[in-house]
DNA sequence: CCCTGGCTGTCGGCCAGGCGACAGCCGCTG
DNA sequence: CAGCGGCTGTCGCCTGGCCGACAGCCAGGG
């Protein structure tokens, strides 16, 4: 399978609907974005539905004191931006490549002719949707939690996407800085350090070669779940 | 209008769909319930979609250890419950009364055989998702806020639900105590009375009979946007 | 091979907000 | 009208996490 027919597949949570896939598809353009730069801004009016065929797309928000607050970060075989194409309001949040990235654009008119023709398809994406707000409300219930528990947890969610298993563990295929760790759960650089330090001593996790490898999802897991 | 009317006219955002509006009200059942009765609980499969008649609906997380994360506060008028509904997964959080309260429930299985006979039911409800997590991104936004912000973004986000305009200023018509607004906050009481009575002190709100009165809310908007 | 720029490790001061404690206050009920 | 239970007002202590600062460390480019 081609990498641009696994993205396609990566669309749908079951079974791909092959007459909206088909449509979807037809309408898509590729675009090329260098390093750094700004797929869509936060206020854009949706320009459409987005897939990720090669490097990594960060959805953030921009504070007015200038902090940057990571919400997603998609890689290969995501989708994202169907928000705003449903209930046509601005886009939520930012959006722009790290590392040279191209993503797969299905046109919002596109987009909206497809669904009309196959109905179906809004069933499929309501769960989508469904699917961010549990994540949404997750995160949000973490909220009280200590630091320590919300970066474990993050871990393994990451882990679970970009997690790569090996005989020493799982490791995450992912440039990861600190300070990008503490954009997503909110938090300061040293923060995340001393946290993921204590990890480490615990024999949790390891950092080599600048990238994180989970020693003990299992540990990891107990940590995080039922205490 | 009657006020069973009323509700189902409020579950729609702009015209109501005959058809469908017409077979989930023929499937809607009613029940009642007692202060405090549980409606449903956090991994309940889910029974249906619920709106509210008389009375009040909290939508709560419980934490490991007892505290309790206040999610939702659903009046008459207010629909809920969707989610598990779309995705058939557990229920995402507990739902239980505040005083007397009857609700509306439309059972699973008739709400989908009538999305079913009516997709366009499902864009509706696509944007009803997409609501949520516009209001979840936010939540998430303002969690580097200092708490005094959030609560007085909060107070005006409650206002425009259950505020009722007079010559003082905006009634909140709800009964809501500190650690209410605590528990929706993710603070304790006593956090939010401070913050409370700082905003008393500069005029912004008062309370009196129990009840929170927004005297300025022009101020208040400035306050939480562009300062 | 050195220099430069981005990341990591670490320290100390500081403060918002948590937590326990307790005293009014007010309305309801017996 | 006395008493009780739920809410509000207020203190003081304590701590997790913020912030600024600075020193390695390592990889890539000239």
């Amino acid at each position: 399978m081609s990498d641009e027919a696994l993205l396609w597949s990566r669309l749908w949570l079951d079974d791909a609907p092959q007459g909206l896939n088909a449509a979807l598809a037809d309408s898509a353009r590729l675009r090329r974005l260098h390093d750094g730069e700004l797929l869509y801004a936060k206020g854009d009016i949706a320009s459409g539905l987005i897939g990720v065929k090669r490097g990594l797309i960060r959805n953030v928000h921009l504070g007015s004191d200038g902090r940057e607050l990571l919400f997603g970060l998609f890689g290969p075989g995501s989708w994202f931006g169907e928000i705003s194409l449903f209930d046509d309001a601005p886009r939520p949040l930012h959006a722009y490549a790290m590392g040279e990235t191209e993503v797969l654009l299905v046109p919002s008119a596109a987009f909206h002719a497809a669904l009309e023709a196959h109905p179906q398809g809004y069933r499929h994406f309501a769960r989508v949707l469904c699917r961010k707000l549990r994540v949404a409300f997750e995160v949000l219930e973490d909220q009280t939690q200590p630091l320590g528990l919300r970066l474990a947890k993050r871990l393994l969610d990451l882990a679970a996407v970009y997690g790569e298993p090996t005989a020493e563990g799982l490791w995450l295929k992912l440039p990861l800085p600190q300070e990008d760790l503490a954009r997503m759960l909110a938090a300061t650089r040293q923060s995340i350090n001393k946290e993921l330090r204590a990890l480490t001593a615990d024999g949790l996790v390891a950092v080599k070669g600048g990238r994180l490898l989970l020693r003990d999802v299992e540990n990891l897991k107990r940590r995080v779940g039922a205490p």
